[in-house]
DNA sequence: GCATAAATTCAGAATAACTGAAGTTAAAAT
DNA sequence: ATTTTAACTTCAGTTATTCTGAATTTATGC
């Protein structure tokens, strides 16, 4: 750069910002009080421009910040170890998490509202790559004994959140068979009536042995029910290694 | 600004950084985890210029940072009260302070290393704009009673910093009269040692007053002697209203 | 699947930035 | 003090960048 550009720039600057920066009576020109202070703050935009672009040269793997939704019961089993294993193996970058039903999650995921998300698995959906995470079976659990027909005719059933994922597997498999049925929408509540012998519930294997006092009785569905847990991203997405970057976290050991 | 202008800012950004930042598969394009990433340190850098158009916008009166030079005596005497009534009325104003010796200040000044500085009046410089700020007799300080002859003759005669500009004052005036001679650096020593009966010393008035005991006496230099605290600047100094202003601030009470 | 609105691309125009020569000005040397 | 020297500024012309408007491609709604 010629010192007839620097010249110009150093006259043009003081132009726009109005101010004097330099006192040409010296040779070179010395910096103004009032351009020490503008110095100061110059340096303070280098800095943050450098930073900005520290973040975009280093960048390797899984970088930046992520959205991801969960369904609840994934939030509370698998996304603790998956922010573990992303600490660990994905230092540069950071989750913004958001807890909704799988339908909710499909919708933002498809609108790029979201970038992936752990939902139950339903029939497939145009625009959506799913993963399997987790295989889950589907088990009664209830403090009563006595087989299954007895247990639909004596005894509530808790049936977790209808409109759900989840919900809807159930929803199907029970059908019209409860003779009383009671809505929850906590797994944690459900288990907690179980455990007192209030009625009976069908949920993921996993989810009940969460909660469950040693008298429950497991039993597991017939007609071998299970539910997936998945994960979801866009299939058009431009970042290309985002699905199986963020997969494989979820398969890591913590 | 055009919609084509814009989306070729983009495109011209993400080659610049070799990040890809818009998922095009939506409309209008959304950010992608890196992309969400940048802009946040984008919007750290618009802040920090936004600071700094604010501070060169909002300026009035005395405004950025001013390094100023004091002798110690001023210093300690008129620099803190200078300091507070920049807070009060210069708000926009910062200040580097250095001490030094009055001619060592003059040249600093001269090089625009500093923009001001308070010294101790000397023969006029070129280059230098000088204020008057206090005018100071200088006395003589004893714990012995007696005439000046009596004085000189029985008594270390106890001189400050001979090479700074009170000193040569001081000299001048002392000139082979005293017996012994002890020389310091130090205004508050001196006058412990006078305090102690040690010596006698001839200082302005204001820094033997700041330390003397009761028993002290003080006597007026015969010939008036006194010193002048002034404001140098320099008188090609673009700022035009720097002396004005710094002066101002001299003059307030506090 | 087609229509519509929106983003991108391309070529030319406008703007901004830069270079080199000439003219000033501050510091150094006589 | 005056002259010399080196450095900064100004100016004119060139180069590079950015912008606009029309044509094209692309996502979304019906």
């Amino acid at each position: 750069m010629t010192l007839s550009a620097v010249s110009m720039q150093m006259k043009s600057l003081e132009g726009d910002l109005g101010v004097t920066l330099f006192d040409r009576a010296h040779r070179p020109p010395k910096l103004t009080p009032d351009g020490r202070r503008i110095c100061d703050h110059a340096e303070a935009v280098l800095k943050a421009e450098s930073a900005l672009l520290a973040t975009s040269q280093s960048r390797t793997g899984l970088s930046g910040i992520y959205r991801m939704g969960f369904v609840p019961t994934a939030s509370v089993r698998l996304l603790p170890d998956f922010l573990m294993a992303a600490e660990r193996d994905a230092p540069q970058a950071s989750f913004e998490i958001a807890t909704d039903l799988s339908d909710a999650l499909e919708d933002r995921v498809l609108s790029g509202d979201l970038d992936a998300a752990v939902i139950t698995a339903s029939s497939d959906q145009r625009g959506l790559q799913m993963d399997v995470l987790r295989h889950e079976a589907l088990s009664y659990a209830s403090c009563h004994p006595g087989n299954l027909e007895v247990l639909f005719a004596t005894l509530p059933f808790l049936h977790f959140l209808p409109k759900s994922g989840i919900g809807k597997l159930i929803a199907n498999h029970v059908g019209g068979r409860a003779s009383r049925t009671i809505t929850l929408d906590s797994v944690e509540a459900i288990m907690e009536c179980v455990n007192r012998g209030i009625g009976f519930t069908l949920l993921p294997a996993p989810d009940i042995e969460r909660f469950a006092v040693p008298d429950v009785i497991k039993t597991a569905e017939p007609g071998g029910l299970s539910r997936d847990l998945v994960l979801i991203t866009r299939t058009t997405s431009q970042t290309s290694d985002l699905r199986t970057g963020i997969y494989t976290l979820f398969q890591k050991e913590v």
